[in-house]
RNA sequence: GCCCGGGUGGCGAAAAGGCAGACGCGAGGGACUUAAAAUCCCUUUCCGGUAACGGGGUGCGGGUUCGAUUCCCGCCCCGGGCACCA
């Protein structure tokens, strides 16, 4: 008979989704044996920075994507560890510090505190007691460790130069953080300063962070940012010969180097073709294929052979002109399709291929930080080289023709596409895509050239002259110099100290403290210097999933049995907004771990998906808007359950969706309708085969669609299964039933261990395995075969699963409504089996 | 300018090259109720028609195919990223 143990309490959310959030904290539900626990899987999702405003909704979206997915595989036999920890550093946290007035030390833990209690509301199968916070000394004490390591392998360097800096927040920021020439944080536009940093050659690992893309399992959108990130250009470095140089002034990466040295510090130029001989210039193209029309040449106002070259007849419009460029901002500069200036140096260069003298120029549009600093000028092929010559009246010289064009057409606009070399001696007539390489042999053979790959990346700048993160560990000694801080003396602590706002000096406020920054040195004991600036806070989260499974070691960063058996990390999630910082940055970190023995891989995460972002009305949620959704409210109204399947069915995962007021009660209909279902079944008797055979086709949708994130039609498909459960009234058979518990589980997991209790289970619906999927219990007996005529559907037969071609014609020319549209015999027969028939006449 | 997404009912969205619009919201009608809420049932792409039915329809224009939301070519619009990178 109907189980009545069931039947008369109604569904209250709010307290069975305590009473379960009670019970997994006390049986330790969500803390899995990590050294025992069998088939392990480690679910990682993006650390939050813990906001003043708690939880937003896309943090909770993101967060339960991920959750569904770690109790889905958990059903699936796993053990699954599903860490959370906080990215608590950084400019956000101090810039709100700074804002209420508050020190951030005070805020961190209150926030943290709120973060908790809402990721637990939610009903996430977080282990809490593998928590981590980047602000805790425990944890940034191997932050500095990562630094020293960097170091060691002489992937860290100090280096001046000019450097991206925001006024309003008083910082350095990273190429990376500058929007449109603005601040990312704060929409100040971004000036120019020179000041000491700390690089890691992330330069050095462009090649292999590109390539390895090829083998990851990551979001198609996500490896797109990085390629065009790292920004490959294959091309040559020519040298050109300057004619009547003044000898003997001085190889050029030698004399100046204080703006122009760029990222790639100062000892990285073995392999590079700049002679010693300083009457050279080389230039990086990649389009060696069009070097008989280079017409002049341009340098970067403030490169080195700048002052080399000028004469003394130019030497004054010269110096106007780079004084002027000096003043203007990185931003303002780099806009394109600007009006072209410049100024001619007075110096003449020969083109190596032609033997003709060019002109070379100084401009603005020619970047320092790109290549050598310096081009070839082929004004005919190159639509800002066109601009310039246009502008200065340069000659242009046409070397490639386009289908129909003539050797000695005039070029009227920069022409970059396909054709054959003309005017180029012994090249003329070869295609432009096999003379980049010929062009390029031929140069090399007369020492003139040689292949380069240049990369758009640049070091990572991680110095910030702020208070609210880890200092950098090191010690400067007026004796030995840059000292590294010894390991067994990490970490750095950083002070507390209540004047923690940054001022114009572009110093640390650290550096306004003596008592901090006064130390021995640890090579030679006399009194040394702390290096005042702190990390950034992309150093924190560099390293941070390597932590969670380690977090009770205090004598080592991660050990290395839980590494092996943990990592890496086998699905993360997480925004696309990270597709090029953080997640290149950890990548690196892993690379170099990897390189030095610490790690048995080098890349971080064997499957990474971008999740979607929720709007709301279509426009982005944002404070100034008004439109930011509390999860906590609704959480409260609705409950957990409810919530979390309504963000997951707003749309698929990847793509992101509309939070529309009105949606939620559909899904709240679904689970009230579950649970009443669950409350009536009757055990008696056998299942309805047409409902089991729903079932099993349910099983596998819902099975399939979880595993690759679809979770929206996951969804759909177990409200299509309760319409049938429920159709007409019927009571529902308990085999019926019971499996569904389990599918709904990873999305609703409360209501589901609830019912699953009141189904008699002394255990976790989360110990139960996933319902086998049986095609035979699936399969229709009968199905229902569209008939069209002409490509267009004219009827629809319900016909036996084996049914024959003939058969089929047969029954189908019997049709009334299908026969009127069929005059003659039939051309063409398509017969597709179990979908359509389609008669072609 | 370049690179990613995306454009389908009133709305959120589904569709191995094979019934366009599953599932849900909203709306309309009905049942139950003294009434309302809740619940249940039916209808709901557009046009014509009481209906049976017929015709159109997935941003636009072409193409491939027996058949295109899906593949190809050329555009338009929206969102995001990059952008004087040689």
């Amino acid at each position: 008979m109907t189980e009545y143990a069931l039947r008369t309490a109604p569904y209250e959310p709010q307290a069975i989704e305590q009473k379960w959030q009670s019970r997994w904290h006390d049986m330790g539900s969500h803390t899995p044996d990590l050294e025992l626990g069998e088939r392990p899987y480690y679910q990682l999702m993006m650390f939050p920075y813990p906001s003043a405003e708690g939880l937003h909704v896309g943090n909770l979206y993101a967060f339960t994507g991920n959750d569904i997915q770690g109790r889905f595989q958990r059903l699936q036999g796993h053990t699954v560890f599903e860490p959370i920890g906080f990215d608590a550093f950084g400019i956000h946290s101090e810039n709100y510090a700074l804002k209420v007035g508050v020190h951030p030390g005070k805020l961190i833990p209150r926030n943290i505190e709120n973060f908790r209690r809402q990721i637990r509301s939610a009903g996430l199968m977080v282990d809490w007691s593998r928590s981590l916070s980047t602000t805790d000394p425990a944890y940034y004490k191997w932050t500095q460790w990562v630094f020293l390591q960097l170091l060691e392998k002489g992937l860290a360097y100090r280096k001046k130069g000019a450097v991206n800096w925001c006024p309003f927040d008083k910082t350095v920021l990273a190429n990376e953080q500058v929007i449109n020439g603005e601040c990312e944080r704060c929409g100040t536009k971004v000036e120019q300063r020179s000041l000491e940093q700390w690089f890691f050659r992330i330069t050095d690992y462009a090649g292999r962070l590109l390539e390895n893309l090829d083998t990851i399992d990551w979001s198609e959108s996500t490896k797109t940012s990085q390629r065009n990130w790292i920004g490959k250009s294959v091309g040559a470095e020519i040298v050109f010969e300057i004619r009547g140089a003044v000898p003997g002034s001085g190889g050029w990466r030698e004399s100046g180097g204080q703006l122009g040295s760029k990222d790639l510090g100062e000892a990285r130029d073995a392999g590079s073709l700049v002679p010693s001989t300083h009457s050279s210039l080389p230039v990086f193209t990649t389009r060696p294929d069009t070097i008989f029309g280079a017409t002049y040449l341009v340098l970067a106002p403030e490169h080195p052979m700048v002052d080399v070259l000028t004469t003394a007849v130019q030497r004054e419009a010269v110096g106007r002109y780079r004084e002027r460029t000096a003043k203007q901002d990185l931003v303002s500069r780099k806009v394109p399709d600007k009006a072209k200036t410049g100024v001619f140096t007075g110096a003449y260069a020969v083109n190596p291929a032609t033997g003709s003298p060019m002109q070379v120029w100084i401009a603005d549009y020619v970047l320092m930080e790109y290549g050598t600093g310096a081009i070839m000028a082929v004004p005919a092929h190159d639509e800002r080289d066109f601009a310039f010559a246009t502008v200065f009246g340069l000659p242009v010289k046409r070397v490639v023709a386009g289908e129909g064009d003539n050797s000695e057409a005039l070029v009227d606009a920069a022409y970059t596409g396909d054709g054959r070399l003309v005017n180029s001696g012994e090249f003329d007539g070869m295609p432009v895509s096999e003379a980049a390489r010929a062009i390029t042999a031929w140069l090399v053979g007369r020492n003139a050239a040689k292949p380069v790959v240049n990369y758009r990346l640049h070091d990572w700048c991680i110095s910030r002259q702020r208070y609210w993160g880890p200092p950098i560990p090191i010690i400067y000694c007026d004796s030995c110099g840059v000292q590294a801080v010894p390991i067994h003396d990490l970490p750095v602590l950083l002070p507390h100290i209540d004047d923690f706002r940054p001022d114009d000096s572009g110093i640390s406020p650290l550096a306004r403290h003596k008592e901090w920054y006064l130390v021995p040195c640890p090579e030679c004991g006399k009194q040394a210097r702390r290096e005042t600036d702190v990390s950034d806070t992309f150093l924190d989260s560099a390293w941070y999933f390597l932590r969670y499974t380690s977090t009770d070691r205090d004598d080592v960063p991660f050990d290395s049995e839980m590494t092996k058996r943990w990592l890496p990390v086998d699905f993360y999630i997480g925004g696309n907004e990270h597709a090029v910082l953080h997640l290149l940055y950890t990548r690196f970190v892993t690379m170099v771990l990897h390189d030095m023995g610490h790690l048995g891989f080098e890349e971080p995460f064997k499957r990474f998906r971008a999740h979607g972002h929720i709007v709301r009305e279509g426009a982005k949620m944002s404070k100034n808007k008004g439109n930011v959704v509390n999860p906590d409210s609704y959480i409260e109204e609705w409950g957990a359950d409810a919530f979390r399947m309504y963000l997951m069915f707003l749309g698929p995962f990847e793509e992101g969706g509309d939070f529309r007021e009105g949606g939620i009660s559909g899904v709240k209909r679904f689970l009230d309708r579950l649970w009443k279902t669950a409350s009536e079944v009757d055990s008696t008797g056998e299942p309805d085969r047409g409902v089991m055979r729903k079932l099993h086709q349910t099983i596998r949708k819902v099975g399939d669609d979880t595993r690759v994130l679809g979770y929206n039609t996951a969804i759909a498909a177990m409200m299509e299964y309760m319409n049938v459960l429920r159709a007409g009234e019927r009571i529902s058979h308990r085999a019926e039933v019971e499996p569904l518990l389990i599918l709904v589980a990873p999305y609703a997991p409360h209501i589901a261990e609830e019912l699953w209790e009141r189904f008699g289970h002394a255990e976790s619906v989360f110990e139960a395995r996933w319902p086998n999927f049986d095609p035979v219990l699936a399969a229709e007996e009968t199905l229902e075969l569209v008939v069209q005529v002409n490509g267009k559907v004219r009827g629809r037969l319900i016909v036996p699963r084996d049914v024959s071609q003939e058969e089929v014609v047969q029954l189908a020319l019997a049709d009334q409504a299908v026969a009127k549209f069929v005059s003659s015999q039939p051309k063409r027969v398509i017969f597709v089996p179990g979908r359509l028939l389609n008669l072609v006449t």
